[in-house]
DNA sequence: AATGAATGAGCTTTCATTCAT
DNA sequence: CATGAATGAAAGCTCATTCAT
């Protein structure tokens, strides 16, 4: 009736259905939405789902990562990695958070999700643990003679946790984008000063100024 | 058979079921958790679960006030407020890693559950709201030499999020209680000093290769 | 508390639970009515109900055995049976339609709910029979000479049916009750001459102006 | 197993379903009667009914929408509204009752059973009240003489009740429909003649041993 | 005499998943 | 390629009923 039929390219079908997907899994949750729901916002038919992605746990997963794709690849086109230091940081601060307050309903509300469902922690733990190592490289990196005891994968560990709450303060409204962003990048400051706070022992020093390899925050 | 038959006066079967309760949503998850699973765990029937707690909502709400009162007890319990406030953190946030790294079967996950339901991110949230407003307080409290514009609240909310990702490390047995209780209350601390510009004490000299512009920290 | 602790009487305590049975079977019919509710109704425990009536189908057996009897007693009560026949049945069915007006909540309700439950059906029907039963021998005995394909029990059945409508109609507040007792009164006329209307035939005479024996409709 | 896995059009399920459905709730009644039993009967899975019919509920209303409007049907179809007045009254009442005759089992039970539903009250007196109106009307156009207070429309509803309680005996099989037949046929004619005053015709002169007052038929 | 505690059994409903076309 | 038709399995919840005290 309504042109449902019609024969689409596989690309663009998944996309359709993706969509679909993300948009109700973010909206209702994972175990609140069916796969029917999925389907008829999709205009496709369920076996068309299956076919495509086998599961409802699937879907998901493909879902996440799409998503998580995007996130990244957004947040890396908005940086410039030729920057002095502090603006690369700034700015990918920025972009980090200026993408979750622009996609407020498919991606915080999705990971959260992830976050939930054993099925996906996986998931999101291994992304998460990438950008914690990403954070550490980058703080090992900006200083430049760390003492022996400073613990950075740590101290990633907990910026990027405080970039969660920040983030997830900004994907409900609370938080203004660049208030939030510079709340952060003073955190980040912070944490790459973040040696040992008894006095003794030797406290490194920090810069971005001298030829950083910047690139290492998209490897890995 | 299993023995679990007695009559047992209402309070004793309360903590029983919760126990249960509290063991099986940890463990599998809210979705993944059936009420049959739950009563047979708690050794009784399942209509038990009803008569004592009306729903599967109601029992997991149960739940996580018994474990959040718990958990809240005993870090109050471990800490005194007479103390000089250079103790009291560091007994705080120790008991509250601790308290973490001793059940890190039941709350963490209990609480990581809550997070992502909907139903019960309003009671999460609450409690977390509080938290963090008494953290806000905390922080503006001690800070010396405040500047007009710090954002303690959004500082709060960082920290606390930072907390949450270092208390997760240290429920999955990820990380040390004793390292992650230093590095939260070198945060704290930092955290606290809003402005290193004093130059003084154990928060190192920062250098990011333009002039110092120290007080970006408390900006924003 | 309120005192529900009291050692009371047998009987008392019966009629205590008769009414609160009668009352919330009457209000949410049989099925929805859980003994859970009736024991609280009656603020007596439900091994009370049990020790006492052995079973929901055995309370609303009781019910229904006790509201019939009120019923046939204050039917009985409100005629003479020493008045003229005109006015026995005017009374007769005045009486049996003013008991129905005044108790609607309880009599008609529970009439209707027995009906469906064919555990009940039984009892209804029985009932039933018995007042078709005298309807016909009234019918019979006023007929002076019947003709011989005279249904008279099929005619008591009509009209049997006929008062249950109109007492329903009356039960319901949608028909005044002495409007309802004269058309009663006149079709029981009617019915007295309830022939073959096909003209031929013996046509009996009726009369209720010989020494009919009215006992007879209270017997059997 | 049993041959029923066919993949049939939704038309013949919906019979199928509802044939099963039927055959059920007037055995067993309502409440008695399982969504699982219904299954089980019409051969397919329990959530094809929930898929067709949404709910026990809605599964029960489609039911006795179905039996309802075959009963009108084949009611009318019997009937010729342009024979005699004498006729078309001997054939609807014929006709009426012999289709109960002939579906004692599903259309009678299933009457009863949504009667004292309380959900289904509501559309069983709304049948009802047409038929009454119908009835009404009929005596109001077929009474020759009508006295000035002759209340038509509880004098239907009397006529209808007793022709359902007519109805009963004869699903019951304990009544003759061609005797049934007769006596509603007479019935009516009684009513409809409303006072029997003119003397002519098949209906038998009365005394009641006082001065005939035959007004008093229609009076009230 | 009276009850709080406990349960077996069953019900309606939903969902992810798969044939047969 | 695409789908309407169909289901196994399980979940949440309720109720009549009975012990143990």
């Amino acid at each position: 009736m309504a042109g449902g039929t019609k024969r689409l390219p596989r690309a663009v079908r998944e996309q359709q259905m993706l969509d679909a997907a993300v948009q109700m899994f973010s909206v209702n949750g994972y175990h609140e939405t069916s796969m029917d729901a999925i389907a008829a916002t999709a205009q496709i038919s369920k076996p068309m789902l299956y076919l495509y992605y086998g599961s409802k746990e699937e879907l998901f997963g493909a879902c996440l990562d799409r998503e998580l794709r995007r996130f990244v690849d957004e947040v890396r086109d908005k940086i410039d990695f030729d920057e002095a230091p502090k603006e690369l940081l700034r700015n990918a601060v920025s972009a980090f958070l200026r993408y979750i307050d622009e996609h407020r309903a498919s991606w915080m509300v999705l990971y959260t999700q992830a976050t939930s469902s054993q099925r996906f922690a996986h998931t999101v733990r291994e992304g998460r643990e990438r950008i914690i190592d990403l954070v550490g490289r980058l703080l090992r990196t900006g200083t430049r003679f760390p003492g022996p005891d400073t613990d950075f994968d740590m101290m990633a560990v907990a910026l990027v946790g405080a970039g969660e709450a920040v983030a997830s303060r900004v994907s409900t409204g609370d938080a203004d984008v660049d208030d939030a962003a510079q709340l952060m990048i003073n955190l980040f400051w912070l944490g790459l000063k973040g040696a040992p706070s008894d006095g003794a022992g030797p406290v490194p020093d920090t810069d971005f100024g001298t030829g950083t390899d910047a690139d290492a925050v998209t490897r890995a």
